[in-house]
DNA sequence: GCTTAGCACTCGCCGCATCTGAGTGCTAAT
DNA sequence: ATTAGCACTCAGATGCGGCGAGTGCTAAGC
């Protein structure tokens, strides 16, 4: 067992992150085997792989190297007298130092910038980024929406409806509008409303949500008697609002029938608790919320997730911004086997554009 | 061949809307076959029918009689050494005449009821209204929401936002808000932004909205001197934000995925169909649209909703109205084996309670 | 004249054995 | 270090017999 590696001695070595050695020649192999891989699905065999590889060894060879490579937990065998699939750290190692990503495809560039209609609402522009995900990749697309905590408070006004119900407006900086309606239980004026309003704007205009919040919570403790009732009302209102407004940051997955195309995860039981995991949401924007300080593209692979029910999977994502400022996270969700090459490029360039578009606000 | 109908000469005869003759007791036979089918999913053979349909006879007997069923064209066997399972047309006599309906239990009532907030918005309520269809009946909930078209104008407000972009507030009667960034090529004052509104709404509140778009459209053609500059803007801005709101009449689809547990549709590519159309929804909608104007519950069966999607599906539906006016159609979408002895009241007491909480605004 | 027991028959499904082909690991030769 | 050769393994396809559920028909029974 002195060195069942099989590995010319002249041959470069390089340590892994797990701590053992492989040879240069070795990762070459596992480079061609995780593409030809990707491409159609099957365990690679070393007699495939000898053709794949243009190096011009013999099987028997790429055998010996396969084993050591199995032996460093980079592929695994499916069963005796297959071929040999990469396992998560394959994959891993893939990503890190061995992809190289092609770059995009000029056409391809331009249909993807036609997506996003310039000026168009941040909504609507949040949309075709997760369809343009899921559509240029055929996988599922997602797209976190900015976290309310996070934007920028514009203006708010009151708009009466009826003796008892006020409808709120709550403008952000960007362009983003929520409403609200409130029950009082006393008449305003309009009058007093358009008041109420110009106060608060005057008041809030330029913090940041957390920032309202925290203020609004503050002068309605301290300055209890010191204001007038109706600027009293206005304040517990405007609580109200933002309250009401928490917790909005939200997910967009668009193309999640994409997946039903994999074999990998054709399976009925996997399915139907990603597609509930899908619409419940709830867990994968916790997910996403984990990528949302990292800097350039995320993946997680397989259990990486650290969230069963995408074990077979892999999520691509990357954040985008305005200013420096994180407005949230996009990417796309789909098998551990997805053409990484290709979609590494899509989604940085979905971010780009997608902060691009949202930048004209 | 005169006679090979297998029934007694003394029993009741009943006709057939497809023309035959049937006796009272294959029709009995006919339900129990369907009800078992229903409730386990499996063809139903001479024996077990015998025993459940409780009239004591023996299984040579009902193979008799369920050669007639077959005949008519009410069962069928999927091959020789199966028993039998209801058609589309057996479903359908089934629905119409056999089904009694099971009253609903009272417990599940007051669930459902406190399924919807009382007071909450429209948008809430029809979320909880698809939800409780969904999850009541492990099927797929449907709800088309109101038509804009039929919805009735309250009020519109401007805001300004910046000096090119106006926010446009369209309120309707039932409470609902419709947002909308207008970009003008000219600055507004907030005076005659005020101005523009309190016209505006003088001019359409409780009309419905095809009428308020009709006059809009006359109005601006016509008086086209006769008004000054500014009611003539509010006027396009106004047309702008009703353009803008039409076609809002949208679909919530809930419990897709509780249409994964049955094994006859489990089958990827009818899946995946289905599902791609659940989020297209146009075709889905289309198919509410029909229903929008027959009373009380409607029933497609398989092929009968004419959409080679849904062969091996039915349709549950109802309208709700508030104060004889249709708001939309709320129903299910599950397999043509679906309990609807269940489905059709939790379908029919969903509608009442999602009308009266709307009724509330 | 319905009803029913009896019987031959059909056919999907299950388990079993067999065969094939792809791929492996080992060894010995180059 | 590489490679040809070989024995071996194993999943998947194919074919076969038996089983069981269920049918249709016929003839006997009430």
């Amino acid at each position: 067992m002195a060195n069942s590696s099989h590995t010319r001695s002249g041959d470069t070595q390089v340590s892994l992150p797990g701590g053992g050695q492989i040879s240069e020649r070795a990762l070459h192999f596992l480079k061609a085997l995780i593409e030809r891989y990707i491409r159609d699905g099957q365990p690679v065999g070393s007699r495939t792989l000898a053709r794949d590889a243009g190096l011009d060894l013999s099987p028997a060879t790429v055998r010996n190297v396969m084993s050591d490579l199995e032996e460093l937990g980079l592929v695994a065998s499916p069963h005796t007298s297959a071929g040999r699939v990469p396992t998560a750290s394959g994959y891993r190692l893939f990503v890190d130092s061995l992809l190289t990503v092609s770059p995009m495809d000029n056409s391809l560039l331009e249909e993807m910038r036609s997506g996003f209609a310039p000026g168009a609402e941040s909504k609507v522009l949040i949309e075709s980024a997760s369809r343009l995900l899921s559509g240029v990749t055929h996988l599922a697309g997602v797209v976190m929406v900015p976290r309310h905590e996070r934007e920028v408070f514009h203006q708010i006004e009151f708009l009466k409806l009826s003796d008892t119900r006020v409808l709120a407006i709550l403008v952000t900086a960007d362009g983003e509008v929520h409403n609200r309606i409130i029950h009082t239980d006393q008449e305003c004026s309009a009058a007093h409303l358009q008041q109420a309003s110009n106060y608060l704007t005057g008041l809030f205009s330029g913090l940041d949500m957390r920032e309202v919040r925290r203020r609004l919570l503050d002068d309605l403790k301290q300055t209890h008697r010191r204001m007038d009732e109706i600027m009293m009302r206005a304040m517990q209102m405007a609580q109200r609002v933002v309250e009401g407004a928490e917790h909005q940051d939200d997910l967009l997955i668009a193309g999640q029938t994409n997946l039903m195309e994999f074999e990998e995860l054709a399976n009925m039981e996997r399915l139907k608790s990603l597609f509930h995991a899908f619409t419940e949401k709830r867990q994968i924007l916790d997910l996403l919320d984990r990528c949302i300080e990292a800097d350039g593209v995320q993946i997680f692979i397989g259990q990486e997730s650290g969230f069963e029910l995408l074990d077979d999977c892999s999520l691509v994502t990357t954040t985008y911004r305005v200013e420096d400022q994180i407005l949230g996270v996009l990417g796309v969700i789909g098998p551990t086997r997805m053409d990484y090459r290709r979609v590494i490029p899509v989604v940085d360039v979905t971010a780009r554009l997608l902060a691009a578009a949202l930048r004209q606000h």
